[in-house]
DNA sequence: CTGAAAGCGCTTACAG
DNA sequence: CTGAAAGCGCTTACAG
């Protein structure tokens, strides 16, 4: 009834008057142990609801079967949308999964510490806006880390990057075919690679044209940011054709800002984001947009982490994963 | 470098000079150690970066620092800005923060030996959809527990709830003092209290008004159940001049189906939603909704469950909170 | 095939 | 005010 009554592996062995030795390698199927004493104990353990003590295993074997989740401001669906994935194919492999949430104004680095403190077997860093600093991780206090979605300073980390360049390109290529030649971009966040590759690739796909950007602006990566941006546009002397969100959230609050201003989409102006988070598909939205390949990215990223896990010596390495054009009603 | 190499008590210990009891007592502010021993401690500690094993931590005091979260489908927005509202409060308190997703199909009950293994100090329960045997947890495995928008059964595990009815009602009386007559229900999942004692409220308001509900549909929770929901509701020989969604995500997906169908919101249709989700505010959707106060009900639920942590033996408690009606564009 | 013993890194009575 | 010792619940060489 009580959580201190829960039975240890002694309950088990003074039950089955073997050693705790031998519970504890019955009922981890080591080959040594006779079939007739392996059932046994599993009889009792089950009958006892018995489960070694994940705390006291980790303690003796340094490895805990947890890793670390370490996110930023989740005010984008994307991350959430990233968790819930996340969770179903970690469970497929007997992990837990403990959070560890960056506020604004913090950093990575700040936490170290707490992370450090739970011996975590690796950690997934899952937020653009982080500091570089989370290769630290895995350089310098030896925790496996595997970065989403976010290029590693100095190769001191694993990562796992959806192809940013290629999906910007992929959308000049989309809007050029269909004759539209005067492009637009909204930015994300100034620092983060995501919103500059995904910048490079749209001007190199535009570039390949012989035309140029015609206008620019800023979304912050965030719905009232891409609201504005899209305001901005519109207030310019000529308005754009065609704009390219660099990402799906700020499309969103760009699409709003469109039609509060009256503007058709996509006959005036047509939208396209990069994600493909779940409103991307809501009737409101019809947001055309790349879709990122989320079980793809997560179970690399899952791969490389479990690797590292297994064999710490192994060097870092970027995985690069490929999005898909997804064409709605906001651009085709 | 490594993580093996993490300094630890007797790392402290030796470099002090001090024993590991007193590295231990002083690190941790125990009353009994000499200032001048105090301070040459931690200095040592701070230089090192050493922070105590907190697996071995808990090992002896049976206390973890970690809580465990408990929920379902994820695709309902509402649970992910719960999340990380949560993670907020909890580093508040220097508490981390173990997901445990049971998906679809699956229940609480299948993942409790899991659970157990973690030495978790106590669980959050946050899937309306989940079986009333979450409260087992707190009866059966002495695991102190709090249900968020859940009823316990048999009193069995403490919950924090918003007020669902008291919310449903002011929704009906909102609208019957806006002259309308003709109000409809979009009810969630048939089983989760929420949806009945929402439609309860609803129903109570309308009826002290001497009418009767005039349709009712079913949506299931979902973006796309409230879509259909919206469609049920046109296809009907006549129409409702109001709905009330049982949650926000239904109320997105009615709201485009009534636009796709060329229905004036709310000039011919008035929509109300319950919980206010970001996307609610989105200007595409603009939803008058009951909004719930989330941090408080999710202080409330720390509290309760800190309290159990604290002291096993309290009884379980039922805690409401109100939400607030916020009215915008859909319902005005 | 099995067991006794050591040890993972802490905390906490118990002495002094 | 401080230390030696025991112990949390496991796993894993080491013997046999």
């Amino acid at each position: 009834m009580d959580k201190s009554r829960l039975p240890t592996s002694d309950t088990i062995s003074r039950i089955t008057g073997v050693s705790k030795s031998t519970v504890s390698r019955a009922l981890k199927g080591h080959p040594s142990i006779s079939a007739a004493t392996r059932e046994r104990v599993v009889a009792v353990a089950r009958e006892l609801g018995y489960a070694p003590n994940a705390v006291a295993r980790s303690l003796v074997t340094r490895r805990s079967g947890v890793i670390g989740f370490i996110i930023g401001d989740m005010s984008n669906p994307f991350y959430p949308e990233q968790l819930e994935r996340l969770l179903r194919l970690l469970a497929l492999r007997d992990m837990q999964l403990m959070m560890f949430h960056i506020p604004p104004g913090q950093d990575v680095a700040d936490i170290i510490p707490v992370l450090l403190q739970y011996q975590l077997d690796g950690c997934l860093v899952a937020s653009v806006e982080l500091s570089s600093r989370a290769g630290d991780l895995g350089a310098r206090h030896g925790l496996p880390t595997v970065l989403i979605n976010r290029i590693p300073a100095n190769h001191h980390a694993c990562a796992v990057l959806c192809n940013n360049r290629a999906g910007g390109e992929r959308i000049a290529r989309f809007f050029v075919e269909r004759g539209v030649r005067r492009l637009a971009f909204v930015a994300g966040k100034a620092l983060t690679s995501t919103s500059r590759d995904r910048e490079a690739g749209f001007m190199a796909g535009i570039e390949a044209t012989g035309t140029a950007l015609f206008a620019r602006a800023v979304g912050d990566y965030t719905f009232e940011g891409g609201y504005r941006a899209g305001l901005d546009l519109l207030a310019l002397p000529e308005r754009p054709d065609a704009v390219f969100s660099a990402n799906d959230i700020m499309a969103l609050g760009l699409l709003d800002a469109l039609r509060a201003q009256g503007v058709a989409v996509p006959a005036e102006i047509a939208v396209a984001g990069f994600d493909d988070i779940r409103a991307a598909s809501w009737p409101a939205y019809d947001l055309t947009t790349i879709t990122q390949p989320i079980d793809t990215l997560l179970l690399r990223a899952i791969d490389l982490l479990a690797q590292r896990i297994a064999d710490p010596t192994l060097p870092p390495e970027t995985l690069y994963v490929t999005g898909q054009l997804t064409i709605r009603g906001s651009a085709c």
